[in-house]
DNA sequence: CGGCGGCTTGACTAAATTCAAATACCGTGG
DNA sequence: CCACGGTATTTGAATTTAGTCAAGCCGCCG
């Protein structure tokens, strides 16, 4: 497939995203390879891999996930477009998490050696990578805070408040409300819930018409109750490196 | 206090951390602007601190937490020697969590601009960094699947698990035995369980001579049956980088 | 000795899971 | 257009797990 062209990059015009100069740009086109276009539902990176790719994600939804033996799955963390995936990974023996894609999805893939070229070619990269490295974090450090000390429905709250937010940031709402392209059992396994009780908890916040999410949709009806029902704190989003 | 004497640290004799060359121990020499003790059950970063220090743990056992506003706590990680402390905080506006200690603990205190400048200067040191972020980032994600998907006893069977063989890879053991200086509310507070349920899973795991906790002291009595109760995955200790 | 923090236990309650089944939605092929 | 099958959502009931409340105990320190 026809290489992106960095410098004109689409997702460079949201103001999400931090001005890169002239030779950052540079670099990080020479970093691209390639541009891969994966169906919805798909494995990027298994769990496991030994020296997976790193890739930007540059249209599309996924997510990060970890499985125990008897299958129990657990969602880390859900990945939208900016995103970088498998920086992580590249720095260990094998991949410690899986990626899966939401919808089909396109990634920019970067050359093998880029991560460490970076380091020695581009302080300002490297500091970026790292950003977005404790950035993601600062994610899963909230996400262990949800799931290990809020109720179902705190944690419900808590996360769609989350993605709403996210999405918001890169331009992804129409109107009012958000295509979420997940099912109610990714909610649950991204909160350690059942199914069951996800649904459960969803149907109270929509009785309570705080919030209503079906069929891929999100509606805020009440963000503000939203927001104490998870005791949110509204972190101005700051701007992010984009790689 | 003295200043430390970085290429002397005693730290660099266990075989978990990396070798460094001359060149990265004096910039890291160069890095330490004062060495600081702290007494047990103080907070080194304050959850919101503004432009919080960089800190080494030299010596002690500390923990790195977050709360919800009505005082339901969550603590992410436990903090051996060798541990970066505030790097991620350091990163953004302000600390996104606390870290307090549990023992005594020294800490070595870094400059404030010497994050930048280490970017700016070694680029060996710079991916040594981002790679004690990442591996922190995994630490977090095995949590977060424990949390979300392990019940208690395997939380529990997860977490001693986990700090025995940190623990053992910089030779705390005494022994067969561990000097764990948490409480059960400390295990509590990592894994998401109340104190009553913690003490009652911890006791089945004595009852069936799985392993014993009590007063400070941890004892593995059958270390297989705990692997499998925690469906643990062995993954090879890795040479961290000391910085 | 008294007090305090941490550990232990039992009884009760609440939250969440499991099981089971029905219903709605969506794309495919007739 | 409708029937069909698969996936996703919804609901109720029974069960299990974990939380809450309350009290007693233990060990240590002043």
């Amino acid at each position: 497939m026809k290489h992106p062209n960095c410098p004109q990059c689409p997702l460079r015009r949201s103001a999400v995203f931090k001005q890169a100069d002239k030779a950052a740009l540079s670099f990080i086109q020479k970093m691209k390879t390639g541009h891969q276009r994966i169906p919805a539902g798909h494995e990027v990176i298994r769990e496991g891999d030994a020296d997976p790719r790193v890739y930007t994600l540059y249209s599309g939804w996924a997510f990060r996930y970890k499985t125990l033996s008897d299958g129990r799955r657990q969602i880390l963390n859900f990945l939208l477009p900016g995103d970088l995936i498998g920086f992580q990974a590249q720095m260990f023996d094998a991949a410690p998490h899986a990626v899966q894609t939401l919808t089909e999805a396109e990634l920019c893939v970067m050359s093998r050696r880029s991560i460490w070229s970076l380091f020695e070619a581009s302080p300002e990269l490297a500091f970026d990578a790292t950003w977005l490295t404790a950035h993601e974090e600062g994610v899963v450090d909230d996400n262990l805070l949800t799931v290990g000390r809020r109720n179902a429905t705190e944690r419900i709250a808590a996360l769609l408040m989350y993605l709403y937010r996210r999405a918001r940031a890169i331009d992804l709402l129409e109107r009012d409300a958000l295509a979420l392209p997940i099912t109610q059992a990714h909610i649950a396994d991204a909160l350690g819930l059942s199914l069951v009780h996800t649904n459960k908890s969803l149907r109270r916040l929509h009785r309570l018409n705080i919030c209503h999410f079906s069929h891929g949709r999100l509606v805020m009806l009440d963000p503000r109750a939203m927001r104490t029902m998870a005791d949110y704190f509204d972190s101005p989003i700051a701007q992010r490196p984009l790689i």
